[in-house]
DNA sequence: GTTGCTTGGATTGCATACAAAGAAGCGTTG
DNA sequence: CAACGCTTCTTTGTATGCAATCCAAGCAAC
């Protein structure tokens, strides 16, 4: 990393992302800096970037804290994400793919298909499956050629506390459908089907949502706190 | 405005939207610090903000510059308000519209209404329905309800220059035509035509956006300029 | 003429001291 | 007992000095 400011950045960001701060958490500086090593000022730029990209709440004279999503919101952003997902894949079979995008996709997907063997999901399974999706849709971003579209798509999938709970709760039968959904969504866009491209995508996004919010829920339910300090990262 | 810090971050954002610098422009911390009256503290921030916003480029140990946006760019940032603009459109039309929104919308139009009679395009009117155009499309997405989808067309609309041209060029035609998009948008909604809402959404700002295309790549042509210095706010 | 190195100036990165705003506790007063 | 105002403490906001980096101009060697 070439400056602390950057450094802190990511360091922060990933934490923020993995749940390490429970949603409302202020962030107090010199905790940060102590805990970083660092003094207040990269973690002061850290904080305002983090703030802009939309993963903390700042109030004037009064620090950062950690943004809390209700269900709502989270429902919010996924009918915003699988509209989006769907565009990239309508733009992507509109395009056709290149070389090399295709040649990812089909590895991704042989991978996939190898997943299917194992007995049981456990977290290790968990951890190859979020790289293997994120992989496919990564890719299919770079190929839709929209700078725009994909920074939109980074910003709805950043959401506080999700990388915790993504894919734990999935089993055999889920990871099952959502395989054969990338699948078929690859099969379309190299099909040049166009609309079906676009709402396999959209709905594969959207379904997935459901399961989410469904999982969110239960987590609010049992979670009362609210402004707690932050500790050390 | 509560610090320094929020004030310099709008002045800024101001005039990089308004297009007082050139796309490129490199932007000197004690060049602004000395033309803003504060120190460098208060500048960077508003430069980390803006940078996190997408309108300013960051290179470490380089400092921050106007981001340039082609034709392409505009193109792809289009393309994808479009779509959001009919999603928009179309959970604004499956929940329905509050009396309160209702009411604005039905004010807005009536004022564009009126703004027909006039003889010619003047600056002044250009300003009269730009500000008319905002209130319409940030009262749909106000009533769509979904904070993320606002916060995303937000950033689709700030695009670095684009105030400075925007409307500009319009003539009464092209008011007119945008007025009856405008209208049949709302009848759409109100009638419940959810379809119908969404595709004439998303039509009017693809088409708003072509002819926006076109005048920036006129813009593009005769603009060979690259790295100029920033002067004074 | 071109390539590579060196050096000086300009600019950003970072730490720290101080100022100012906000929040919490405490005592007073009705 | 409640409410108000004061005080004090915590935390953020700002300025500034110094260190680190980068970039360009000049020079030397090929």
């Amino acid at each position: 990393m070439a400056t602390r400011g950057l450094s802190v950045t990511n360091k922060l960001r990933e934490a923020v992302l993995g749940g390490d701060y429970a949603g409302g958490t202020r962030l107090n500086e010199v905790d940060l800096a102590d805990a970083l090593a660092v003094s207040r000022t990269p973690i002061r730029a850290a904080l305002s970037t983090l703030a802009a990209e939309g993963l903390l709440e700042y109030r004037p004279n009064s620090g950062y804290a950690v943004k809390t999503f209700a269900a709502k919101d989270i429902e919010g952003i996924y009918v915003v994400r699988a509209n989006l997902e769907g565009l990239c894949a309508r733009l992507v079979a509109q395009q056709g793919l290149s070389d090399v995008h295709r040649g990812l996709l089909h590895k991704v997907l042989a991978e996939s298909e190898e997943l299917q063997n194992v007995e049981s999901w456990t977290d290790e399974v968990s951890d190859l499956w979020r790289d293997l999706n994120d992989r496919f849709h990564n890719t299919l971003i770079e190929a839709s050629g929209n700078a725009h579209l994909a920074m939109m798509l980074r910003k709805s999938r950043a959401i506080p506390l999700l990388n915790q709970l993504k894919f734990r709760w999935f089993d055999m039968g889920t990871l099952a459908r959502a395989h054969d959904d990338h699948s078929q969504i690859f099969a379309a866009i190299t099909g040049g089907q166009v609309v079906r491209a676009e709402s396999l995508a959209e709905e594969h996004v959207y379904r997935s949502g459901q399961r989410i919010i469904e999982h969110w829920r239960k987590m609010d339910s049992r979670k009362p706190a609210g402004g707690t300090k932050a500790r050390a990262a």
